[in-house]
Parts: structure tokens; sequence; C-alpha cells
RNA sequence: GGGCCGUUAGCUCAGCGGCAGAGCGUCCGCCUUACACGCGGAAGGCCGCAGGUUCGAACCCUGCACGGCCCACCA
């Protein structure tokens, strides 16, 4: 026998085992496949809320599709999370007293392998105690063999096809991470800040000669090579083309005349640090400027910069301000917020920095994946995200991949030490690297046989493009590559948007000329109660293996389930999980209800649905036909809350509350046949609810299920029917039944004590109530129910106004006339009320002129009960004793 | 500067043209032999504001306000 409580404990390890040792289900070819590729998260350490979330959802989409039958793969896998990933490491090397530097890089490598093994060991486990069906046997690594593999391919192509080039460009560098970042990899953060006012004299001439330039970053003026002012600036047009002195350095400068150049801001006259400013660098290029280095990598002045050489970019920055003042160069000082980059990994400030950079030309891959999502080939769940997305590939510049740091893909790249200095410069101008995971024999320039590697790694982004079919083997054609590709749908949250998911169609399009998914599902972020991002720093993040042994596997997917309403985010807060954990008891309680109710030993033939059904039975059959129509169509869109919703009201407030409490009647009574038939539909339809609920609740429904396998039988297709003629006949049933109960809750009739009942009426609903009698004398506690077509009330008698009915219930020595009166009174008013509403609709004559037939037939039919009910009310009223 | 999203019951959110819904919380009864992680009953909403379209608007349109997010080269 089951226990009273559900302990999800038990279930759970068993379920695990059982799924370790069972193998997937085989190839079902004949409904179709379904193929799901992981989101492989980071080896940072281990899975948050987030994961969770992301892992249910895809976990919910492939069980569903497995119950139909469609032979489902789902992959596996890990990411080595690049930057992220090295950071953590480092943070722990420096607890330890060690720097990388110190380790030195096959070292350092060698404790991320280990590091990543450990890391992979712990995520696997705790996906598998979330329960999701991945295929384990395909578990990626995306710096595994295979992968590496993939990555080194695709550089090879995009380097073949002209598509990868390497060049000295202004890049976004975190001096932190010491390494280059893609655009993308930059946030902003705004930040109060202060614009400084500098005067820039004429050359040769006096203090107040020049114009004044309005800075956020005056110690870039060290490298400053011009000023620029707009082209149509009057205030400024008789000094373009002159020199000016650059204040604390001396060099002279022209000034230039630029469009990019917004007149109205500051005083319309812009330093330009070639070196140090994306826009300036522009500029630069237009009018032929020298890009001075003042920074440098490690975020200290540079020798160029004089007497702030080696000096921070903050200390830098204090000591140029102070030497403008004291020089009387500084005019003027504001308050002035704005937008900075900082990294994406460490938010420390980025700085722009001229430098050797490989970079992959994106036009070309953008072109496709523009006219993949504009055909339809591609969508994104919710829509709203394609016009963000057609956007930013539109606007795509070229990828920075280059990184410096040790921990990812080894830039498959070899440079000629003939042809090359050892910082990788070209000595000479036909100098070519080349590309190969070995260094090559013979240098094909100048024949020279010494080389070294190119000492960055790629963007780990760049491999995680490569994963969908990286996975299935590319670039070797496998069969799986041919069966499995292009995937159903990748889910994933929006803040990977660009960085991976735009990236993937680039590249899927790019070596395998389709779209690597064909949809996009868009979840939100998993924040904290208050709507705050979880973060460590903030001590809000919420362990998903904490809330398992509290809870249940089960009710926190369920939890997380309920609220992925697409592209939503999720504020989570642990009592989101009170419910879904109430529910499994609720499941678990009426599995074993049905249990008890039927024989130890299993009957030779199963329960079936057949004949001898009543209304109840009908009911139930209809609305989990309806309900199962609305799953279907809900999982089709992706709008996973919804059909979560949908099942646990059909569990919760159709089938227990109503069903399975009707069945008792025959349960407990003496006909066997009925008692067949009432168990059977019980049987049948909590078994196959159960099945639909399996993909969002496995551990439980699948416990549950082995043990109603052996009494289910069928229940025949043809049966699963809407049935609105039972719904409206329960509908009845439900509306007696709860002004009945309302009356006693009111009157404070003990639940215990019975109560008899005259219901007086005529009319179809009289008479549908009257053929379900009992089910009103067991739901109600009535211990006569008798029915006359007219009558008056009988003495001391409450009143309850149902279904165009007068239940009459004689209540002597327990009925306070006063409270009944207050109680009737309310019961008119609202009753009054809502006649009024609904007659303003049904009498306007616009209403009547332009409405819808059904739409009028319905309003003047609820017109008819509200006058109806308001009457009984009055009466009542008036013979109230 | 552009775009997107949100504003509905005390809280967290569904609903997105035809009499305002759920979960949690609150109040009142109940250990009614499946479940007190339960059962029954209730209270609680100018559906952000102002216009418009419509017979009819929480829902569609236009503004506005307040939150949040994304993108963007005002130094």
């Amino acid at each position: 026998m089951l226990p009273k409580t559900y302990d999800p404990k038990p279930v759970e390890e068993k379920r695990i085992a059982l799924w370790e040792s069972v193998e997937a289900p085989g190839a079902q070819t004949a409904k179709g496949s379904f193929v799901v590729v992981i989101p492989p998260p980071n080896v940072t350490g281990a899975l948050h809320l987030g994961h969770a979330l992301n892992l249910s959802i895809q976990d919910a989409l492939v069980r569903w599709r497995r119950l139909q039958g469609a032979r489902t793969v789902w992959v596996p896998g890990t990411d080595h999370g690049g930057i992220a990933t090295q950071n953590v490491m480092e943070k722990s090397l420096k607890a330890a007293g060690e720097t990388r530097m110190s380790l030195g890089r096959d070292e350092f490598v060698r404790r991320l392998r280990s590091w990543t093994e450990e890391c992979r060991g712990t995520i696997r486990k705790q996906m598998k105690r979330l329960g999701a069906a991945l295929d384990w046997e395909r578990d990626a690594f995306t710096m595994d063999q295979d992968r590496a593999r993939a990555v080194f391919a695709a550089f090879k192509a995009l380097w073949e096809d002209g598509l990868v080039y390497r060049g000295e460009r202004l890049v976004n560098w975190c001096v932190r991470c010491g390494t280059a970042l893609s655009d993308i990899e930059v946030e902003r953060e705004e930040r109060k800040g202060r614009l400084w006012h500098i005067r820039y004299p004429e050359a040769g001439k006096g203090r107040d000669s020049g114009l004044v330039v309005a800075t956020t970053r005056p110690e870039t003026m060290l490298g400053d090579a011009a000023v620029a002012v707009h082209p149509d600036d009057a205030r400024y047009r008789a000094i373009v083309g002159k020199r000016l002195t650059l204040p604390l350095v001396g060099r002279e400068i022209p000034v230039v005349a630029d469009a990019a150049v917004e007149a109205a801001f500051g005083t319309g006259a812009v330093k330009v640090t070639p070196a140090h400013d994306p826009d300036d660098f522009e500029i630069g290029g237009r009018h032929k400027l020298a890009a001075i280095k003042v920074i440098g990598p490690d975020g200290k002045m540079t020798a160029e910069a004089g007497a702030y050489a080696g000096l921070s970019r903050e200390a830098a920055r204090d000591k140029v301000v102070a030497d403008l003042e004291a020089g009387g160069f500084l005019v003027k000082t504001e308050d002035h917020r704005h937008a900075v980059g900082v990294c994406y990994r460490c938010s420390t400030t980025i700085e722009p920095l001229l430098s050797e950079q490989w970079f992959v030309r994106m036009e070309e891959l953008a072109r496709p994946a523009l006219a993949a999502i504009e055909k339809g080939d591609f969508r994104i769940f919710p829509a709203n995200w394609e016009k963000p997305y057609i956007e930013w590939l539109r606007r795509l510049k070229d990828w920075c991949v280059s990184r410096q740091i040790w921990w990812g893909h080894r830039i498959p790249v070899w440079y000629c030490r003939t042809c090359y200095d050892e910082r990788g410069a070209a000595r000479r101008p036909d100098a070519k690297p080349q590309v190969g995971l070995e260094a090559p024999a013979r240098c094909p320039v100048c024949g020279g046989r010494d080389f070294f590697q190119d000492p960055d790694v790629l963007d780990t982004w760049f491999s995680s493009a490569l994963w969908p079919i990286s996975v299935f083997g590319w670039p070797e054609e496998t069969d799986d590559l041919k069966s499995f590709y292009p995937t159903d749908v990748l889910v994933t949250g929006y803040e990977i948007l660009y960085l991976w998911v735009a990236r993937m169609q680039m590249m899927g399009l790019r070596f395998r000329k389709s779209v690597p998914f064909r949809h996009a599902l868009i979840h939100g972020i998993v924040r904290d109660k208050k709507g705050r991002k979880m973060s460590k720093s903030l001590g809000n993040v919420v362990d998903p293996l904490d809330m398992i042994p509290k809870y249940g596997a089960d009710a926190l997917r369920f939890s997380l389930l309920s609220q992925a309403h697409p592209g939503r985010d999720i504020p989570f807060a642990e009592d989101s999980l009170i419910g879904p954990r109430n529910f499994a008891n609720k499941i678990w309680n009426a599995t074993r209800f049905v249990l008890s109710n039927l024989p130890e030993t299993p009957p030779a033939k199963p329960y079936a649905v057949s004949g001898g059904l009543e209304l109840a039975d009908r009911w139930i059959v209809g609305e989990f036909a309806s309900m199962r129509r609305f799953l279907e169509e809900k999982i089709e869109s992706y709008e996973i809350a919804s059909a979560a919703g949908e099942i646990y009201g059909f569990l919760w407030d159709k089938f227990c509350d109503w069903h399975l409490e009707l069945s008792k009647i025959r349960l407990q009574g003496e006909d066997p046949a009925a008692k067949e038939t009432a168990r059977g539909v019980l049987v049948c339809v909590l078994a196959r609810t159960l099945r639909l609920l399996s993909p969002f609740m496995p551990f439980i429904t699948e416990e549950l299920l082995e043990a109603l396998a052996p009494y289910v039988g069928r229940l025949s297709e043809e049966d699963l029917k809407e049935d609105s003629k039972s719904r409206e006949e329960m509908s009845r049933v439900i509306e007696a039944t709860s002004a009945l109960r309302s009356l006693r809750a009111h009157l404070n009739v003990p639940p215990g004590r019975p109560i008899r009942v005259t219901a007086v009426g005529n009319g179809a609903a009289a008479e549908s109530l009257k053929a379900q009698a009992p089910y009103l004398r067991f739901l109600a506690k009535i211990e006569s129910l008798e029915f006359s077509v007219s009558g008056a009330k009988p003495a001391h008698s409450a009143t309850a106004v149902a279904c165009g009915l007068t239940f009459y219930v004689p209540l002597e020595g327990l009925i306070d006339l006063a409270k009944e009166r207050a109680r009737l009174e309310k019961e008119l008013a609202k009753a009054e009320s809502e006649l009024q509403k609904i007659a303003l609709k049904a009498e306007n004559p616009e209403f009547l002129a332009r409405a819808p037939e059904p739409e009028k037939a319905l309003a003047h039919a609820a017109r008819q009960s509200a006058r109806d009910k308001k009457e009984s009310l009055l009466r009542t009223l008036a013979e109230l004793d």
C-alpha cells in the first residue's frame, strides 16, 4: 500500500536508477522524430535555477513528443566557457597564493581540464536529479576531440573562403581579464562621470586662442591626433585647418571637419584620439591621423604618455586634470551621466585598444541568416524577438574571435619565424600565416622551417556557434548529421539570442546549408522574488539542489513550468513550490484512492471504459478530451505554463473534486455492475491523465502509472469526444450543489448533519436535476430530496436559488430568522445587480440590431435566469416567517 | 536617440473583443474512512491614466505616466 503522504525521495532515487539502466526508447520511426540540442552550461560550477527552468522546458517537450510516439533525441553537453571558466580557476589559484603565470600555460590548462571533468560530473548528476531525459551516450563537450575537429574545420574553411582575417583594429579590451572581447561581450552601465572642458590653444598663439573641447576621458588627450568639428558649424569654420598646441604634451595637432561630430553636444569640438576611441578611430581613418597608444593592455599609461607613463588609467586621469588646471587649460568641469562599456564577465571598464586580432567577416554569414528568418524557415517564440534579432543581424560588424587567454581552442595558425617577429608582426609585406593543426613543414613564402603557433585562443562562442553541427560529428558526413540535422527547437534565454542563437544560425547555414533549428523558444530569466537577477554577490541565489530534497524534483519542475510563459522572466519565490508539492500529494492520494477500490489481484481483463456510463463518467471523459486537445495546442505553440495550468485544473478541480467524489456513490454501493463501470472510468481517465502529466512531473507519474498499469484497459479514441451536453448537465449539478453548500455554511448547519430539501420548479433544468438527484443527495448530504412543480415554502426553512429552481431547506430550531433574512437580502442584491447589468445589454437596441445571433441568445437566456432568480428570492423573502 | 516588454485581488501572475481568473495569503466552518500538503464556504478588483474605434473594450487604436530590458558612435 502506498504511504499516505507522497515522499519524493525514494521514488526519485528509484526512477533515476531505473532510467539509468534502461535504454532510451529505440527508433519508433512511424511518428517522426524530435531532436533537441541542449544549450551547454559552462563548466564554471553547479547549475542554478535558470538551468533548471531551461532543462525542465526541454524535458517536457522531449517527453511530450516521445509520448506521441516520436523518436526523440536530446543531446546533453557542456561548454568550456572560455573567460568565465578561466576566471573561476584564477580566483581559486589566487586563494592558494598562485597565479596562472606562476603555473605556466601547460599546467594551467591541465588543471582546468581536470576541473572540467569534475564539474561535468556534477552537472550530469544535477541534470539527472531533475529528471532530464537526455541521451547520455551522446554527451558532448565543446573542447573534446570531436568538437575540436569541428572548430578547426570551421576555422580553416572560413579562412580559405576569406572570411577570417587578421588585422590591427580598435577592439574592446578588458584590462582585468587581459583579453580582447567582441562587441556583444561588452555591456553598458550607466555611470556618473564628468565632462571636462579643456582649452586647446592655437599653435604659436596665446592662452585664450584656439578652442575648447569637452571630454569624459581627459587622460586620453595625451594621445590626441586632432580636434574635430562639424563641417557646417559656423562657430568653428574659421579655425578648420589651423593647428593647435596640445596642452601638457606640446604636440601640434590639426583641426579637422568631420560630419560625425555632434555640434550640439559639449562645445561642438571634440578631441580625436584614434587609438582609444572607436569613433575617433573612424575619424582618424578619414583624416589619416596617427593612432598614438598612450594606454597599454595592462591598463597603465605607456611610454608614449611621457611623464604619465606607468600610471594607471585612473591615476593618470587625476594627474592630467590637475596638471591642466594648474596650467590654466581647464575651463570647467560638469557632472555628466553616461553609459560606460564594461566587461560582461567582470564588469571592469572596457578600454578600446588598438591591437592585432583575428576577425570573422560577418556580412556574408549574416545574409542567409536574415533570409532564413524573413522567409520563416527560422521562427522565434515569442515572435516579438524577431524584430530585434533581424535588426541585430543587419547591423552586424565583424566579429573579433581571438582571446588573449589560455583556456580555449588554440588558434590553429602558425607563423614562420623568418617572416614574422616573435610578437606576430609581419617582417615582410607578403608574409602569410599558415592554418593547420600542426606546424607546417615549410613556409610557402620564404621556405623557412621554423614556426610558432599563435598564442591566442578562440572566443568560446566560436565553438558554441558550431554546437548543433559539431554534436552530430560534423565535419564528418555522419549518419547522425543526416538524420538529426536540422534539429527541431532550441530552448534558451533571451540574453544569449545574439551571442549564441544568431551565430548558430549563421554557422549552420554556412556549413550545412540549412538552419540548425527551425524554432527558438526563448524563455525568461529566473530572478529572485524582488525581480533582481540572482547573483552570488547579492546572495540571493537559489540552488535547485536545495529545493529538490525539500519539495521534490517534480514540484520544482512544475513550479518553474507553471511560470514559464514564453519570453517572460520568473520572479522566483520558494513559496511557489508549495502548490506543486501539494499537487503531487493530491495526485498521489487520488491514485491511492483508486487503487484501494480495486481488487488486490488485477483482473484477467483490465478495466475499460465501455457501456453503462452515467453522467459523471461521460462528463469526465469529455472534459479529459477537451483538456488533452488544449494541451496539444499549447505545447505545440510552446505555451508551457498554460498547458501546466490546464492539467492541474483538470486533475484537481474536475477529476478529484467532482468525478472522484461522485464515483464514491457507486464504489460504496451495492450494484456490482455500476461498481465495475466506476472503476473502469476512474482507472482509465486517471492513467491517461498521468500520462499527459508525465512530461511535466515524470517521477511521480511513472511511479503511479506503474502501480496502475495492471488494471488499465482501453479507453477508445472514439469515446474521447468533447461532450457539451454532459458538460451542461454537470454544470447544473455543480451549481445546485454549491448553492446548497453555501446555504449550509452560512446558516452554520454542521457538515455532518443531513438536510431535507424540497426543490420547486419546472422545465428542462428541473428534469435534468431530478435525474441526477442521487448526485445532489450525496454531494450536499441530503437525506430526503423531493421535487415539485410548484409549491409554497415550508415553514422554518431556508432557501437557495439555483438553476432556475428554488430549494427549500427546513431547519427547525436551527434557523436564525434575522440571519436568514440578511443572507437572502444580500443574495437578492446580488441578483438584482446582475439582472440590471445583463438587462442593460440584452435590451440595448443597438446590441439587438448588431450583435451576432448566438450572442443575443446567450444574453437573452442570461437575463431570463437572472430574472427568475430575483423573483424567486423576492417571493422567498415575502414568505419568510 | 530607437526598439521591446510590463502596469489586473494583499503578494506573484494568467486572461488579450461578449457578465473579471488562478496560486499563495486572509476570514469562517470541518480530522465528511484518498489527501489537514486536505474538504466546504466566503471576503477582496474605477484591469496605470486620458482619449478614440465598436452594439459591446481589461482585451483593439492613439497619446501620457511609471517600472524593466535590449540596441545605438553625443565625445
